[in-house]
DNA sequence: CTTGACCTTCCTATGATGGTAAGGTCCATC
DNA sequence: GATGGACCTTACCATCATAGGAAGGTCAAG
């Protein structure tokens, strides 16, 4: 578990490399998931060594941690692209970037509001089934349709 | 369009059986995902006619109105096994439907603060950014970790 | 040279749903 | 009795973000 600061990584260190797992722990984005963001062409192919390892650059880094924090709020990776291409052109409008977070607040309300739907159904049938050892059950009642039908 | 009211569908209606298109159309739930929890298990294997048409009586009809009520409230396909089978047990405790309510709910809980929080967050970066042509955006700076590092 | 940590690619799975393609059934109408 | 059309069948692929594993290569230390 001893972290590799010898040779290669002492040079990796020194030319501002980081490998794949270095990378993943520097992030908090999982070796796996930088495959797969290089993949979807949301990061830029990464360099590779001699022995095909990927290399990542502090600049590289620091994309990999704008999306962690773009998932973290829940965009999408086709918001990712969006946004980061916002972020890296020096000429954008924040209007841009507002009405893209703007709409995914939107986004964020519907689901909210779905699931807090659900949730105040569930809770009512709850509070009138009285959960003990007799099978009446008036939540199994309204899934079973019996007081609409 | 019209439905196919004649011989097949008359002897399939005085029989108490419909086709898996008449069952869709009578329960909401699609004739594809009718097939799929079949696959699952979820409901048992259909009758079939000598065509191998599957075939649904109204018993059946019933339970795919009572799954997709289910799904309706955000149960998955696994919970939503062990409630029907709670609902076929006429010797059930509502105690362990009213458990399985509760966990769900509590699931909900958990899935609607969490997008609380990513909407907290991202109005208040939004609140902060001007929606202008400039490109100055404390939305970008979150995301790109200015305000962090 | 071996060992072990790390990396590579490729394939698979999740969960609920939708789509499509190629082909069979069944009934009405010509 | 053949055709057309609505409906059905299975089988495969796609979505979305993520994780797991297998088989094999790299690299530095012992």
């Amino acid at each position: 578990m001893r972290a590799q600061l010898p040779t290669e990584q002492a040079v990796a260190k020194s030319q501002d490399c980081y490998r794949i797992g270095q990378a993943a722990q520097l992030t908090g984005v999982t070796a796996k998931m930088i495959r797969h963001y290089e993949a979807l062409g949301l990061i830029p192919k990464a360099r590779r060594t001699s022995g095909d390892y990927r290399l990542y650059s502090m600049t590289d880094l620091h994309s990999l941690r704008f999306v962690r924090r773009a998932r973290q709020l829940g965009f999408s990776t086709k918001e990712i692209q969006d946004l980061l291409g916002l972020w890296r052109n020096q000429r954008r409008a924040s209007k841009q970037v507002k009405r893209l977070a703007l709409e995914h607040i939107a986004e964020l309300d519907r689901k909210i509001e779905a699931l807090g739907a659900m949730r105040a159904t569930l809770a009512n049938l709850a509070t009138h089934c009285r959960g003990d050892a007799r099978p009446e059950c008036p939540i199994l009642d309204d899934l079973g349709g019996l007081p609409l039908e």
